[in-house]
DNA sequence: CCATTTACGCTACTACCGTTGCGTAAATAT
DNA sequence: ATATTTACGCAACGGTAGTAGCGTAAATGG
């Protein structure tokens, strides 16, 4: 926090709010794509240039928009690892399918959704800088759970070589793959099935095989 | 195959061919983004109209070509399911940097790097018609993996309640997941420590010390 | 008070996606 | 041959992302 004594005309916070507030109004009504960025301008009474002065790309307004809108995933520690997970990934998966709803379905329009996640995706992929804020939000975000799985492993539920990273890599990128690739369902059967499965571990060999 | 006689005059299948072409050429030449409609036409010698004619938006003509590009990643079954699964992933994870690096890394460019793979996730989340074709087309991927997993939960080598589209999310899913969302690198490392952590669940409690 | 610095609003502009209208080319049907 | 049908090429257009130039507003420094 360097000294806020600058030389200038200072920036408008009023402007970052209302661009912020109608950018988020017109990316639920609409979605990413039919949301122009003119439209966010001048609902937000501020000139265009005004509102690229704050961020370079419409990719950069969403990642901010999205930055400030996610809801913190709540993770409770009951001791029951597998209940735990369950509980979490739940939580997870609706407000991922919140998210992919956004822009659709609220009304009854057509059929272009957006998938904001997608489009998250998308625009972290194109600008190195963009790709930065995500890969901290997500950071943050998942620094609740894989300090839970820390603790199991602690604890002596998980075994002890078992790496966080990895098993939430396996248990978000099953959610994030079916969301995004595959399309499957991720309702609260799938999740419990998941995190059954990926606790027990399905290689269980009673005959070790191979030479 | 219902029957090719048509009543107008025919579409040039050259035309086809030579769109096809030069998208390639330029989708590798400058990434998804730089990528002008206007320019595939051009260097196909093609009216632009031609191309949309047959494909009614850049989504749509970027997963054509990715579908034509894609190469099939071979199954090796050598009864040993967590080798052949490394080897597997292996070759997927190699592929994905790959196409992550498509239109950049190879000049000396600046760093508008494209992810050709997180367009594609973007494209299909954009048009419902274009959703299908990638489901297709992943499905089509992923049979021959998942046909491994089937076989080696009947040789015994799996657990028998074990669903191998669940442990197929599991492992691809953290691939994508990685790629897409965290950044985090992919190596071979990586895949070896991610198959041996699915196979073996770390949830194997030796000495539950719970409350 | 006045110069400087930075932000704002406005207009105009470029580039690209996707569409439309129209004249022409290549096939089939009679 | 002629009519019909469908594709092609061309040119113009509308909509949106992002940029540039310029005059004006609001702050600080002397």
């Amino acid at each position: 926090m360097t000294a806020p004594v600058r030389r200038g005309r200072p920036r408008s916070e009023n402007a970052d709010v209302r661009i912020l507030e109608a950018a988020h109004e017109l990316l639920v009504e609409r979605g990413y794509d039919r949301f122009a960025i003119d439209e966010v301008a001048a609902r937000a009474a501020v000139a265009k240039t005004t509102l690229y002065r704050r961020w370079p790309t419409k990719d950069h307004l969403l990642v901010a928009l999205v930055a400030k809108i996610q809801d913190e995933v709540s993770v409770a520690d009951t001791g029951d690892i597998r209940r735990d997970l369950s509980v979490y990934l739940t939580a997870v998966a609706t407000g991922l399918d919140r998210m992919r709803r956004v822009g659709r379905d609220l009304t009854g329009e057509e059929d272009r959704s957006a998938g904001v996640v997608a489009e998250l995706v998308a625009a972290a992929a194109r600008h190195p800088d963009v790709g930065d804020v995500v890969r901290n939000l997500f950071a943050r975000r998942n620094a609740l759970p894989l300090a839970l799985l820390d603790r199991a492993r602690e604890r002596g539920a998980l075994a002890p070589g078992t790496s966080s990273e990895v098993l939430f890599d396996q248990l978000a990128g099953a959610l994030y793959y079916r969301l995004l690739v595959t399309g499957a369902p991720i309702g609260a059967d799938y999740v419990e099935e998941l995190v059954g499965q990926v606790l027990a571990g399905p290689g269980a060999t009673p005959h070790p095989e191979g030479t």
